[in-house]
DNA sequence: TTAAGTGCAAATTATTTGCAGTAAG
DNA sequence: CTTACTGCAAATAATTTGCACTTAA
Protein backbone atom coordinates (compact mmCIF):
# COMPACT_ATOMS: atom_id res chain seq x y z
CA UNK A 1 0.00 0.00 0.00
CA UNK A 2 1.31 2.98 -1.20
CA UNK A 3 0.13 5.01 1.53
CA UNK A 4 1.93 3.03 4.49
CA UNK A 5 5.10 3.56 2.30
CA UNK A 6 4.84 6.85 2.63
CA UNK A 7 4.25 6.34 6.72
CA UNK A 8 7.26 4.18 7.36
CA UNK A 9 9.16 5.82 5.18
CA UNK A 10 8.50 9.02 7.14
CA UNK A 11 8.97 7.08 10.45
CA UNK A 12 12.31 5.61 9.20
CA UNK A 13 14.06 9.16 8.08
CA UNK A 14 12.64 10.44 11.85
CA UNK A 15 14.36 7.62 13.59
CA UNK A 16 17.59 8.18 11.30
CA UNK A 17 17.77 12.36 12.58
CA UNK A 18 17.79 10.66 16.09
CA UNK A 19 20.36 8.69 15.24
CA UNK A 20 18.70 5.29 16.43
CA UNK A 21 18.39 1.97 14.13
CA UNK A 22 15.12 1.36 12.40
CA UNK A 23 14.40 -2.03 14.47
CA UNK A 24 10.74 -3.63 13.02
CA UNK A 25 9.57 -1.98 16.26
CA UNK A 26 10.57 1.67 16.28
CA UNK A 27 9.21 2.04 12.53
CA UNK A 28 6.22 0.58 13.50
CA UNK A 29 5.84 3.36 15.86
CA UNK A 30 7.19 5.61 14.48
CA UNK A 31 5.19 5.45 11.16
CA UNK A 32 1.69 5.98 14.38
CA UNK A 33 3.92 9.21 15.85
CA UNK A 34 4.89 11.07 12.60
CA UNK A 35 4.00 9.16 9.47
CA UNK A 36 1.35 11.97 8.74
CA UNK A 37 3.47 14.43 9.13
CA UNK A 38 1.22 15.92 11.99
CA UNK A 39 2.26 16.54 15.44
CA UNK A 40 0.84 14.11 17.81
CA UNK A 41 0.72 13.60 21.88
CA UNK A 42 0.46 10.17 23.13
CA UNK A 43 0.90 7.75 26.65
CA UNK A 44 2.44 4.65 26.87
CA UNK A 45 -1.03 2.92 27.07
CA UNK A 46 -2.77 5.12 23.53
CA UNK A 47 0.42 4.23 21.73
CA UNK A 48 -0.05 0.39 22.72
CA UNK A 49 -3.38 0.49 21.77
CA UNK A 50 -3.02 1.96 18.06
CA UNK A 51 -0.39 -0.11 17.82
CA UNK A 52 -2.12 -3.07 19.06
CA UNK A 53 -4.84 -2.32 16.05
CA UNK A 54 -2.13 -2.58 13.35
CA UNK A 55 -0.43 -5.55 11.44
CA UNK A 56 3.34 -4.67 13.30
CA UNK A 57 2.19 -4.88 17.38
CA UNK A 58 4.66 -3.94 19.67
CA UNK A 59 4.78 -5.32 23.26
CA UNK A 60 3.49 -2.88 25.74
CA UNK A 61 6.93 -2.76 27.57
CA UNK A 62 8.75 -2.00 24.39
CA UNK A 63 6.60 0.58 23.67
CA UNK A 64 7.50 2.09 27.35
CA UNK A 65 10.92 1.78 26.44
CA UNK A 66 11.26 3.08 22.64
CA UNK A 67 8.79 6.27 24.31
CA UNK A 68 11.64 6.60 26.55
CA UNK A 69 14.17 6.25 24.07
CA UNK A 70 12.56 8.78 21.75
CA UNK A 71 12.67 11.30 24.40
CA UNK A 72 17.00 10.84 24.75
CA UNK A 73 17.31 10.74 21.44
CA UNK A 74 15.56 14.49 21.29
CA UNK A 75 12.99 13.14 18.88
CA UNK A 76 10.42 13.89 21.61
CA UNK A 77 9.32 15.60 25.05
CA UNK A 78 7.53 14.22 27.80
CA UNK A 79 5.10 16.41 29.30
CA UNK A 80 3.43 16.63 33.46
CA UNK A 81 0.16 17.47 33.33
CA UNK A 82 -0.99 14.77 35.41
CA UNK A 83 0.34 13.28 38.36
CA UNK A 84 -0.33 10.15 37.48
CA UNK A 85 0.77 9.50 33.66
CA UNK A 86 3.18 10.40 31.26
CA UNK A 87 2.21 12.10 27.84
CA UNK A 88 4.57 12.78 24.67
CA UNK A 89 4.40 14.65 22.55
CA UNK A 90 6.55 14.33 19.22
CA UNK A 91 6.91 18.47 18.86
CA UNK A 92 9.83 19.01 20.31
CA UNK A 93 10.17 22.83 20.45
CA UNK A 94 8.91 25.41 23.54
CA UNK A 95 5.09 25.75 23.27
CA UNK A 96 1.92 25.82 25.29
CA UNK A 97 -0.58 22.97 25.58
CA UNK A 98 -4.30 22.87 26.17
CA UNK A 99 -5.95 20.17 28.45
CA UNK A 100 -8.92 19.15 28.72
CA UNK A 101 -9.52 18.12 32.04
CA UNK A 102 -13.05 15.92 31.19
CA UNK A 103 -11.08 13.86 28.81
CA UNK A 104 -7.77 13.91 29.63
CA UNK A 105 -6.81 15.10 26.29
CA UNK A 106 -3.36 16.98 25.25
CA UNK A 107 -3.20 19.00 22.36
CA UNK A 108 -0.39 21.81 21.32
CA UNK A 109 -1.81 25.75 21.34
CA UNK A 110 -0.67 28.11 19.10
CA UNK A 111 3.24 29.05 20.05
CA UNK A 112 2.58 32.36 18.51
CA UNK A 113 -0.10 33.64 20.42
CA UNK A 114 1.92 33.36 23.39
CA UNK A 115 3.63 36.02 24.81
CA UNK A 116 5.07 36.57 28.68
CA UNK A 117 5.30 40.02 29.10
CA UNK A 118 7.33 39.02 32.47
CA UNK A 119 8.78 36.16 33.72
CA UNK A 120 9.92 35.83 37.49
CA UNK A 121 13.40 36.57 38.02
CA UNK A 122 15.55 33.61 38.94
CA UNK A 123 17.06 32.27 42.09
CA UNK A 124 20.41 32.88 42.32
CA UNK A 125 22.44 30.42 40.72
CA UNK A 126 19.70 28.95 38.44
CA UNK A 127 19.00 28.99 34.92
CA UNK A 128 15.52 27.93 32.87
CA UNK A 129 15.85 24.81 31.45
CA UNK A 130 12.32 25.00 30.42
CA UNK A 131 8.89 26.81 30.89
CA UNK A 132 5.59 24.75 31.00
CA UNK A 133 2.52 26.14 30.02
CA UNK A 134 -0.85 24.39 30.42
CA UNK A 135 -3.98 25.52 29.71
CA UNK A 136 -6.65 23.85 31.48
CA UNK A 137 -10.16 24.22 29.99
CA UNK A 138 -13.64 22.82 30.69
CA UNK A 139 -16.47 22.87 28.03
CA UNK A 140 -18.90 25.94 28.59
CA UNK B 1 4.98 23.91 74.33
CA UNK B 2 3.78 27.16 73.37
CA UNK B 3 4.79 26.96 70.19
CA UNK B 4 3.40 23.56 69.38
CA UNK B 5 -0.22 25.31 70.77
CA UNK B 6 -0.19 27.67 67.95
CA UNK B 7 0.59 25.44 65.31
CA UNK B 8 -2.15 22.97 66.31
CA UNK B 9 -4.51 26.27 66.34
CA UNK B 10 -3.51 27.79 63.11
CA UNK B 11 -4.18 23.95 61.66
CA UNK B 12 -7.69 23.32 63.37
CA UNK B 13 -8.66 27.26 61.93
CA UNK B 14 -7.40 25.85 58.58
CA UNK B 15 -9.41 22.50 58.92
CA UNK B 16 -12.50 24.51 60.01
CA UNK B 17 -11.99 27.27 57.47
CA UNK B 18 -12.36 24.03 54.73
CA UNK B 19 -15.21 22.81 57.28
CA UNK B 20 -13.73 19.72 57.90
CA UNK B 21 -13.87 18.00 61.06
CA UNK B 22 -10.46 17.74 63.03
CA UNK B 23 -9.68 14.55 64.17
CA UNK B 24 -6.45 14.02 65.65
CA UNK B 25 -4.62 13.30 62.33
CA UNK B 26 -5.76 15.90 60.39
CA UNK B 27 -4.99 17.98 62.73
CA UNK B 28 -1.40 16.91 62.85
CA UNK B 29 -0.96 17.08 59.25
CA UNK B 30 -2.50 20.58 59.03
CA UNK B 31 -0.29 21.48 61.42
CA UNK B 32 2.94 20.68 59.97
CA UNK B 33 1.11 22.20 56.41
CA UNK B 34 0.03 25.53 57.92
CA UNK B 35 1.69 25.86 61.38
CA UNK B 36 3.90 28.25 60.55
CA UNK B 37 2.04 30.00 58.59
CA UNK B 38 4.16 29.52 55.33
CA UNK B 39 2.76 27.69 51.88
CA UNK B 40 4.36 24.54 51.64
CA UNK B 41 4.89 21.71 48.53
CA UNK B 42 4.48 18.04 50.03
CA UNK B 43 4.66 15.24 48.13
CA UNK B 44 2.42 12.11 50.02
CA UNK B 45 6.16 10.61 50.95
CA UNK B 46 7.33 13.94 52.36
CA UNK B 47 4.16 14.46 54.19
CA UNK B 48 4.32 11.22 55.61
CA UNK B 49 8.17 11.25 56.96
CA UNK B 50 7.43 14.53 58.30
CA UNK B 51 4.88 13.61 59.92
CA UNK B 52 6.81 10.19 61.19
CA UNK B 53 9.02 12.50 62.90
CA UNK B 54 6.65 13.98 64.87
CA UNK B 55 4.59 12.40 68.13
CA UNK B 56 1.60 12.22 66.28
CA UNK B 57 2.59 9.47 63.24
CA UNK B 58 -0.19 9.09 60.89
CA UNK B 59 -0.47 6.09 57.96
CA UNK B 60 0.58 6.43 54.82
CA UNK B 61 -2.76 5.81 53.37
CA UNK B 62 -4.28 8.73 55.04
CA UNK B 63 -1.81 10.86 54.38
CA UNK B 64 -3.06 10.22 50.55
CA UNK B 65 -6.72 10.12 51.70
CA UNK B 66 -6.40 13.19 53.77
CA UNK B 67 -4.47 15.12 51.20
CA UNK B 68 -7.28 13.96 48.64
CA UNK B 69 -9.62 15.47 51.41
CA UNK B 70 -7.68 18.95 51.38
CA UNK B 71 -7.62 19.51 48.04
CA UNK B 72 -11.68 18.40 47.53
CA UNK B 73 -11.98 21.03 50.29
CA UNK B 74 -10.34 23.31 48.83
CA UNK B 75 -7.72 23.96 50.95
CA UNK B 76 -5.00 22.38 48.84
CA UNK B 77 -3.85 22.26 45.13
CA UNK B 78 -2.67 19.55 43.39
CA UNK B 79 0.47 20.40 40.80
CA UNK B 80 1.62 18.30 37.93
CA UNK B 81 4.94 18.89 37.51
CA UNK B 82 6.28 15.00 37.27
CA UNK B 83 4.52 12.28 35.18
CA UNK B 84 5.01 9.79 38.54
CA UNK B 85 4.19 11.62 41.80
CA UNK B 86 1.86 14.35 43.09
CA UNK B 87 2.42 17.61 44.18
CA UNK B 88 0.26 19.37 46.60
CA UNK B 89 0.54 23.03 47.19
CA UNK B 90 -0.94 24.85 50.56
CA UNK B 91 -1.36 28.11 48.34
CA UNK B 92 -4.56 27.73 46.11
CA UNK B 93 -4.86 31.10 44.25
CA UNK B 94 -3.39 31.19 40.83
CA UNK B 95 0.71 31.34 40.56
CA UNK B 96 3.57 30.11 38.85
CA UNK B 97 6.11 27.62 40.51
CA UNK B 98 9.82 26.51 40.15
CA UNK B 99 10.95 23.41 39.67
CA UNK B 100 14.64 22.19 40.25
CA UNK B 101 15.11 19.22 38.31
CA UNK B 102 17.77 17.81 39.87
CA UNK B 103 16.49 17.29 42.85
CA UNK B 104 12.59 17.36 42.58
CA UNK B 105 11.96 20.23 44.66
CA UNK B 106 8.90 22.62 43.62
CA UNK B 107 8.50 26.50 45.20
CA UNK B 108 6.84 29.24 44.56
CA UNK B 109 7.10 31.75 42.36
CA UNK B 110 6.26 35.32 42.58
CA UNK B 111 3.23 35.81 40.89
CA UNK B 112 3.29 39.95 40.76
CA UNK B 113 6.52 39.34 38.97
CA UNK B 114 4.63 36.93 36.09
CA UNK B 115 2.37 38.56 33.56
CA UNK B 116 1.24 37.27 30.04
CA UNK B 117 1.18 39.80 27.39
CA UNK B 118 -1.33 37.35 25.15
CA UNK B 119 -2.54 33.91 25.62
CA UNK B 120 -3.51 31.70 22.72
CA UNK B 121 -7.37 31.72 21.92
CA UNK B 122 -9.29 29.53 23.30
CA UNK B 123 -10.80 26.67 21.25
CA UNK B 124 -14.33 26.72 20.31
CA UNK B 125 -16.71 26.01 23.61
CA UNK B 126 -14.23 26.32 26.27
CA UNK B 127 -12.88 28.42 28.94
CA UNK B 128 -9.59 28.08 31.10
CA UNK B 129 -10.49 26.69 34.75
CA UNK B 130 -6.44 27.43 35.09
CA UNK B 131 -3.12 27.96 33.38
CA UNK B 132 -0.42 25.79 34.64
CA UNK B 133 3.38 28.27 34.45
CA UNK B 134 5.92 25.94 35.73
CA UNK B 135 9.62 27.24 35.55
CA UNK B 136 12.28 24.33 35.28
CA UNK B 137 15.15 25.42 36.90
CA UNK B 138 18.98 23.92 36.51
CA UNK B 139 21.72 25.29 39.08
CA UNK B 140 24.70 26.94 36.87
C1' DT C 1 29.78 -11.43 14.47
C1' DT C 2 28.23 -8.58 18.04
C1' DA C 3 26.31 -4.96 20.41
C1' DA C 4 21.82 -3.16 20.54
C1' DG C 5 16.92 -4.09 20.74
C1' DT C 6 12.86 -6.91 22.12
C1' DG C 7 9.36 -9.41 24.87
C1' DC C 8 7.82 -11.63 28.55
C1' DA C 9 7.03 -11.98 33.37
C1' DA C 10 8.38 -10.37 37.65
C1' DA C 11 9.60 -6.27 40.31
C1' DT C 12 8.91 -1.49 41.71
C1' DT C 13 6.65 2.75 42.72
C1' DA C 14 2.71 5.60 43.54
C1' DT C 15 -1.73 5.42 44.92
C1' DT C 16 -6.46 3.59 46.14
C1' DT C 17 -9.72 0.61 48.43
C1' DG C 18 -12.19 -2.90 51.52
C1' DC C 19 -13.29 -3.50 55.86
C1' DA C 20 -13.12 -3.81 60.83
C1' DG C 21 -12.22 -0.86 64.53
C1' DT C 22 -12.24 4.18 66.61
C1' DA C 23 -13.66 8.67 67.53
C1' DA C 24 -16.19 13.23 66.71
C1' DG C 25 -20.64 15.62 67.05
C1' DC D 1 -25.45 6.78 69.27
C1' DT D 2 -24.26 7.26 64.47
C1' DT D 3 -21.76 8.52 60.76
C1' DA D 4 -17.41 9.90 59.34
C1' DC D 5 -12.47 8.80 59.85
C1' DT D 6 -8.48 5.80 60.33
C1' DG D 7 -5.24 2.07 59.63
C1' DC D 8 -3.83 -1.91 57.95
C1' DA D 9 -3.16 -5.06 54.29
C1' DA D 10 -4.44 -6.22 49.87
C1' DA D 11 -5.54 -4.36 45.28
C1' DT D 12 -4.61 -1.51 41.32
C1' DA D 13 -2.22 1.44 37.94
C1' DA D 14 1.79 3.06 35.68
C1' DT D 15 6.21 2.04 34.70
C1' DT D 16 10.80 -0.34 34.92
C1' DT D 17 13.88 -4.23 34.91
C1' DG D 18 16.22 -8.97 34.46
C1' DC D 19 17.25 -12.07 31.28
C1' DA D 20 17.16 -15.17 27.33
C1' DC D 21 16.25 -14.54 22.55
C1' DT D 22 16.49 -11.89 18.06
C1' DT D 23 18.15 -8.71 14.68
C1' DA D 24 20.48 -4.66 12.37
C1' DA D 25 24.89 -3.28 10.92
Amino acid sequence: MQTNNIKTERGTDWLASGGMRPTRQRVALAALLVGDGQDRHVTAESLFAAAKKTSEAVSLATVYNTLRAFCEAGLMLEIAVEGNKSYFDTRTDAHPHFFWEETSKLVDAPVDQLAFARLPDLPEGTEVTKVDVVIRLRRV
